[in-house]
DNA sequence: TGTACATCAGTGAACGCGCGTTCACTGATGTAC
DNA sequence: TGTACATCAGTGAACGCGCGTTCACTGATGTAC
């Protein structure tokens, strides 16, 4: 049964993008290993084939969430730039979506007690996002710039965050839409 | 050993106090009901003497920890009410608190899956948070002051949430910082 | 290029541990007379 | 007011289940000659 090196390269792969997903849906804690390896077409067995530990895994899948996420928001480029990235993040699509979620917003608390090598990877993660909005806030002054994206990183984060919260979808709709609106227009 | 019901009240107070902590600590999952018990001072078989299950602790210390944020809130009153209870939320003091936390900052992406009673006290909590600030905004018109009641709850929590994910502290402190600002000047 | 052997990806059973929950028991409190 | 019995808060052992991890095994791939 053994597999060719590129076909083992593959699985790997699969395996963190299903990784990825099922955390951002149900929890770390609440998914277990078997679970994202039947998610992937695999038996739980083979697992430790491919990483050393859960927390391995839960490192690499948050990793891959995070640059996909900041690839998506690099995309936006020109004036309107930040009001695109803004309006993606901020919105009821994001919030809704099961398939690619920004970990911060998805599994907060979670990541909080993580092991320090995937707390790293987050801290990396929100930094570089801070670093883009601050590139895309150049009307304003390079300290201004950097005080304003770590306000509207804290916001657009607390918004998703609390809209997924909320069990009314009135109050959901309103809080992302109010969050947006206070973002782009203080 | 039975205790009088006056014991058995005070008893199940304590239960529920030292849930609301240690819950706020540790998140939900990984806090077993005998941790609770033993901080209780307690062994952990007579839980179901006074709960029918840990959601159902869950679900009352949860309440229990929104009643007590929202009292302290509610105490800040005047001209500079709203800047007090921003400055003592999106602070390092707040942040670094591990005996009374916000259960929302706290442990976010853990209620969002919690059962349904739990996820109703959490959204009554947040509503009344809402009001709160929506008062504390007299100089608005009303539709604004509930609009920017919602993007400063978001902007509120979301700072909190990120300063404790984030390794490094002069980030952490910046974050706070700049999003207090944004919410007091915007 | 072909052959013989070593490697190792994937399988499925099993282990061990923690945790929510249950249960028999104890003895102090509450209640009925 | 005192007495006899019922109740029940708290204890600590035990149960059952899920989950991370390990392991013997299989057979296709990789490698050495």
């Amino acid at each position: 049964m053994r597999k060719s090196r590129q076909e083992t390269a593959e699985t790997r792969e699969r395996i963190v993008d299903t990784a990825a997903r099922e955390f951002g849906q149900h929890g770390i804690a609440e998914t277990g290993l078997a679970d994202v390896m039947a998610a992937a077409g695999l038996t739980h067995g083979g697992f430790y084939k491919h990483f050393d530990s859960k927390e391995h895994l839960v490192a690499e899948a948050i990793e891959k969430s995070l640059d996909s996420m900041w690839l998506t928001m690099e995309k936006a480029q020109g004036d309107a730039a930040l009001e695109t990235i803004v309006k993606e993040y901020v919105s009821r699509t994001h919030r809704d979506n099961t398939q690619e979620v920004c970990p911060v917003a998805a599994l907060g608390s979670e990541l909080r007690r993580a092991d320090e090598r995937t707390r790293d990877v987050v801290s990396r993660g929100i930094l570089r996002v801070i670093s883009l909005l601050e590139k895309r806030l150049s009307d304003l002054p390079p300290k201004e710039a950097k005080s304003r994206a770590h306000a509207i990183v804290a916001a657009m984060v607390g918004s998703v965050f609390l809209s997924r919260i909320v069990t009314s979808t009135k109050l959901s709709d309103s809080i992302l839409r109010d969050t947006r609106d206070f973002i782009l227009e203080p």
